[in-house]
DNA sequence: GCGACAG
DNA sequence: ATCTTGTCGC
């Protein structure tokens, strides 16, 4: 897959923010995006307790039988510090690398984040998906920015209610299971609010999370702890 | 000014 | 993110 990965990697917040606002204007965030994608690919991050030591795992799977195609894995050390809103820095490196091993090309990359729903419109869903060209969209599972009316989300799966912040609507609280809390989605890049949370109640038919992210999070804690 | 703040 | 046992419920 051709992408538009940097030489280099920001190691400023006055750098990385440089690079948010150069990249956020190049978000698509009408798509239409896969309309029936096969190959879903679920991110994630792993940390060491006292050590930067991180592990990336992206692992997709078949949209329609939910078993995994495929899965790559990268470590690497955190460098870039952990600050609301600038948080895509310290997993892209290592998050970009693991890509970089995949053999498939995904359709759509779930990742475990904001997408829009971030102070700059640009959180990690959209820089994955603008520096690879694949449709992207977050899922989170707390609120970063935004607020939404909890009295407006029906308990049964599938209701919502829209994230707001500033008044604009930057994501969706999306319930995945009866009665249990919501998961946060928003545009990563090449697609709408509508799609990323039709792609994102198809993908988790059981548990809160999509089975791409509960499969990328156990992955990338197996990695950490060298279980080969 | 102060607190809160994706993972 | 990570440190952590049991426990309530389907």
């Amino acid at each position: 897959m051709r992408m538009h990965i940097p030489h280099s990697w920001p190691r400023t917040e006055a750098d990385a923010l440089a690079v948010q606002d150069q990249l956020r204007g190049l978000v698509d965030r009408v798509g239409p995006g896969p309309q029936d994608p096969r190959l879903v690919a679920g991110l994630d991050v792993a940390y060491a307790d006292g050590t930067s030591r991180v592990a990336a795992a992206v692992v997709v799977i078949d949209a329609r039988t939910l078993e995994t195609v495929e899965r790559a894995t990268a470590v690497g050390d955190a460098t870039f510090p952990y600050i609301p809103g600038l948080f895509a820095f310290r997993e892209l490196p290592v998050l970009v690398e693991a890509l970089t091993r995949l053999d498939t090309v995904p359709e759509l990359l779930l990742c475990d984040g904001q997408g829009l729903a971030h102070p700059r419109r640009f959180g990690l869903a959209c820089h994955l998906g603008v520096l690879t060209g694949i449709p992207a969209a977050g899922v989170a599972k707390t609120t970063f920015v935004g607020t939404y009316d909890p009295a407006a989300l029906g308990r049964e799966r599938g209701a919502y209610a829209p994230l707001v912040d500033r008044e604009e609507t930057v994501g969706r609280a999306l319930r995945t299971r009866d009665g249990v809390k919501p998961v946060y989605v928003s545009t990563g890049h090449g697609m709408d609010l509508d799609t990323a949370c039709r792609h994102v109640l198809a993908l988790a038919p059981k548990y809160r999370l999509p089975q791409t992210t509960r499969l990328a999070d156990r992955l990338s804690r197996d990695v950490l702890r060298g279980a080969h």
